[in-house]
DNA sequence: ATGAAAGCGCTAACAA
DNA sequence: TTGTTAGCGCTTTCAT
């Protein structure tokens, strides 16, 4: 298993190292009989081609830089998962690059991003400066951001109808009857997190109802502490809609376990995204899902479509996705 | 932001094109002054070395690949992002290749590693064949299994002290005073589960104790499918020792959602791992710890080493933790 | 369809 | 210390 060289291989099956080339360089022409040569010694030799080598001439490294800042919300490594399934089977690799989220890093990251010639980049869960992202189309590397979107750049973007999916519980809150609402949003530096804040609140005011809403950055204790000042307001809400599921767990802690209330009895509680543990028993949370499949199929569509012909437009995909009821509300004929 | 090449840095600095080189190459020798002024122009042309290029020739990627199978275990995705950022700090990155377990895809999965080049291998979570760990071997790139053991092989693992671990587990319990004890154990497959369970096991048999054990493949179906299969049994254990947390929490949801069981009253349960959700008040799950960031820091390390200087022997690294007693366990002096 | 030859951008001998 | 030279392993003209 030492390091053959196509010229070895050549050798062998008695054709020009150019011959060899040919018959492992997609697209390219040869006589069936030399590819049958040159496959058989290549066999024998246990030859593959050296990625390094050919990524240098093509300029294509077949590796897709992954931005990602937080693993703990269980959405993100399930992304990250079937997007490299589905890049795998393309042909292509993930190559993991950590944003701490702070200005510096991902300066720094954007340049070894750069260094490794990624052929393209997806970032998750990170709010790429729009410096940033500049930099990357004038290198001529297409970006797809996942689940987050950018108000005016030429970007591509996939997410969920966020704005969409924060009217659809609005409305469905409304149709359990409640009235008073609260609603503890996503960090609002991020355009997920502002989206759905936003088809709540559009929703809500024009029926004349003014939800409470606290800002839960997309963390545990924030969203945890926000549901307490909110439950023990002078007002109660009857309903909290919550940024995303991994607020929304610390949100039911907080209620049953510290507070002693009973959900949904006491109040009503809807997260977003449908991760695995919201359909647990042990939370059986109500949902806006997350059509993870979906997302992950246009994401990889996207890229890889740039990728190959970099004269396509950028587009910002949103995919529509139902309500999911559970144990942490009560539908509107109960 | 077009491509600058070290040639055009060279020209701007008046000085040879190696001379450029030896800036960017870390422990090679230049002048302050060549120093200087190639620094200078290369700022002033956003150069940085051609990772591709350099890899060619030096055979040192920066690649380290990472085998893993699946994500919805919560210990592997933070062991990614927590592999990942220390990987990152030491100018490494990490190369994602999914392993979907099957015999023929990590035969392929191998051949890619190899073609990318890269330095050095984790594999998490998954069962590389005896074959594959070998020709990585032959081929000279430094493996480390990370939460996996292997008999006899030569390769570097990282693991908790499953054995011992399962010991303090059966200890643990038995100081409860419970005599009736069961063991949904890890897939039979993985070291990792087999240590476990052999750890709680000897321990019973040399106090006269058969435990119950049934094989939960570290699976939650097959996880809570055990659990009610011993709690229905004539004899049912008043304790049960999960082989990890994840399948912990099915049992948890089916011992008190299914079955209408109180835990720790009807029985007590501990788990393996201690991820983050396992301290959540909707499980408040006893539970042994895996020490994540030290587990880490030896793979890493390990890897580093070993990639530096690949005479460095092989080592299996096992790390000690404690038993963390929560809410699903009453300790023996209550 | 095939071989010869020219590099891709860089590092590493080799002289000087 | 520096510049010159020779490749790393491959793809891609360019002739044939």
């Amino acid at each position: 298993m030492e390091k053959i060289t196509s010229l070895q291989v050549a050798e062998r099956a008695g054709v020009s190292q150019s011959a060899v080339s040919r018959v492992f360089t997609p697209g390219a022409s040869a006589s069936a009989k030399t590819i049958a040569k040159v496959r058989k010694a290549a066999a024998e030799l246990g030859y593959r081609p050296n990625m390094m080598a050919r990524a240098m001439i093509t300029g294509k490294s077949r590796i897709i830089g992954l931005v990602v800042a937080y693993l703990d919300n269980q959405f993100y490594p399930l992304a990250l998962q079937l997007l490299s399934n589905a890049l795998q089977e393309k042909g292509y690799h993930i190559l993991v690059f950590s944003a701490s989220n702070s200005q510096g890093a991902s300066e720094e990251v954007m340049q070894e991003l750069l260094d490794y010639q990624v052929d393209g980049i997806i970032t998750a869960s990170v709010g790429m400066t729009n410096d940033l992202t500049k930099r990357c189309a004038a290198a001529g590397i297409p970006v797809v951001m996942f689940n987050r979107g950018q108000e005016g750049a030429a970007i591509s973007s996939v997410t969920s109808a966020n704005k969409a999916g924060g009217r659809a519980v609005a409305e469905f809150l409304l149709s359990c009857g409640h009235t008073r609402l609260g609603h503890i949003s996503g960090w609002s530096g991020s355009s997920t997190g502002r989206d759905r804040q936003a088809g709540f609140f559009e929703t809500l005011t024009a029926k004349g109802i003014e939800p409470l809403i606290l800002d839960g950055m997309f963390d545990r204790e924030t969203a945890a502490a926000a549901a307490q000042t909110m439950m023990e307001s002078a007002n109660p809400p009857q309903a909290i809609f919550v940024g995303n599921d991994h607020m929304a767990f610390a949100v039911l802690d907080t209620l049953r376990q510290e507070m002693g209330l009973s959900v949904p009895d006491d109040v009503a509680i809807v997260g977003y995204d449908d991760v695995p543990l919201a359909a647990w028993p042990a939370y059986n949370l109500s949902t806006m899902r997350q059509p993870l499949n979906r997302m992950v199929e246009a994401t990889v569509d996207t890229l890889l479509t740039r990728i190959e012909d970099p004269s396509t437009p950028t587009q910002r995909i949103e995919i529509h996705s139902p309500l999911i009821q559970r144990g942490t509300t009560k539908g509107p004929n109960i």
